[in-house]
DNA sequence: GATCATACCGAACGACCGTTCAAAGTTTGA
DNA sequence: TCAAACTTTGAACGGTCGTTCGGTATGATC
């Protein structure tokens, strides 16, 4: 039996060659679509065999649950990181926005994904971490968003309108927006900002 | 052979038949997924036998540009009819967003079916012609919104992020209406109208 | 260099998919 | 009431899918 720090090595490599194979896999998926791309299809554009795909994934919707997981757990984490602060719910809504944005456009693939499976991830046992994941953000926004209204900050009367057009606006950003386009990141997060906001 | 208004009055029966079955199926992919539901399954759903769908459509394809037909030309016959009217940028873009939304809502099921297809739709010949009629309404909405920023109405200084902005709040607004919610269509319209006019 | 766990291959399999079609049922017009 | 046309049925078919698994290649360990 190997020493444990190289099960550890393997493992690390292990993790990380999953973790590039859920990554081509997405950009893969967000072309062609998902129920579109068969598995031999996939392997081929990933260069691998089919079979060789199993050795990292139990399934094909376990390849999908990777990807909405690579999605959700940074955004969360970066989300409650921010959370924690002790900032103004004006200054708390601009970082959230900003880091949101910056997130969704790095994670084009994975949006266009998640989002095309959405009816699916509704529903199915095998879906209630994701459901979760994006429930708890949406919480987190709602909370922040809640608190800018309540201190006079908001356009809009209603919190939950502002909600759903703040979500509707950054989640369809994946569909349009490309790296080498005129507007970056943070612009296109202080234009969102400045709707939303007095 | 039997005279020419029968023919016609049955062609009618034909007509209003088969949109009410794109009506239904959409209403089932929606829910379902549209790859998801199998042709079978969704026939059942529909009450009828799954070969009984071949009278009507050549394929599940045909089903599916059917359905984002039946979404697609009464908004853009509509959008027109306004927008030929001679009226200020402002109040154009206010009645079209109303009527916009408002299509939204009646077609939800349409447009959560659009949305969860649209990269397959984005590819391949059959597709074209959907493709051209959002290609012309996202025409149509860029036309008066370009107007209201050179009036000086707009809240962005970019008027393609204005439309980008607007695009993912209506269309998103399918995901999240409900028909005995708080909100009407038109409160709803009112709102994105606050938020991207003065 | 022998041994062994890991990584990958790719032909083969059962299941289910969309589609077909001969037959049956229903409606229509005379 | 009869015949023709329209509508619907549902078993059957070929094809493709996701998945399996016995085998091979790779590389680390002693």
């Amino acid at each position: 039996m190997p020493p444990r720090s190289d099960r550890t090595a393997l493992r690390e490599r292990y993790d990380r060659r999953q973790a590039q194979v859920v990554l081509d896999a997405a950009r893969v998926f967000a072309q062609r679509g998902y129920d579109q791309t068969s598995v031999p299809e996939l392997a081929e554009a990933l260069g691998i065999a089919s079979g060789g795909l199993y050795h990292y994934f139990a399934g094909k919707e376990q390849l999908l649950i990777a990807i909405c997981d690579q999605l959700m757990e940074p955004l969360l984490a970066a989300a409650e990181q921010l959370l924690a602060e002790d900032d103004p719910p004006r200054e708390q809504l601009d970082a959230l926005v900003r880091m949101w944005v910056t997130h969704v456009v790095t994670h084009r693939d994975h949006m266009l994904v998640f989002e095309q499976q959405r009816p699916a991830i509704e529903h199915g046992e095998q879906w209630r971490q994701v459901r979760e994941s994006r429930k708890r953000f949406e919480r987190l926004v709602v909370g922040v968003l809640t608190r800018v209204h309540e201190s006079g900050g908001a356009r809009l009367a209603d919190p939950r309108l502002s909600l759903s057009a703040l979500l509707g606006m950054v989640n369809y950003t994946a569909q349009w927006y490309r790296p080498r386009g005129r507007l970056s990141a943070d612009e296109i997060a202080d234009g969102y900002l400045d709707l939303i906001t007095r």
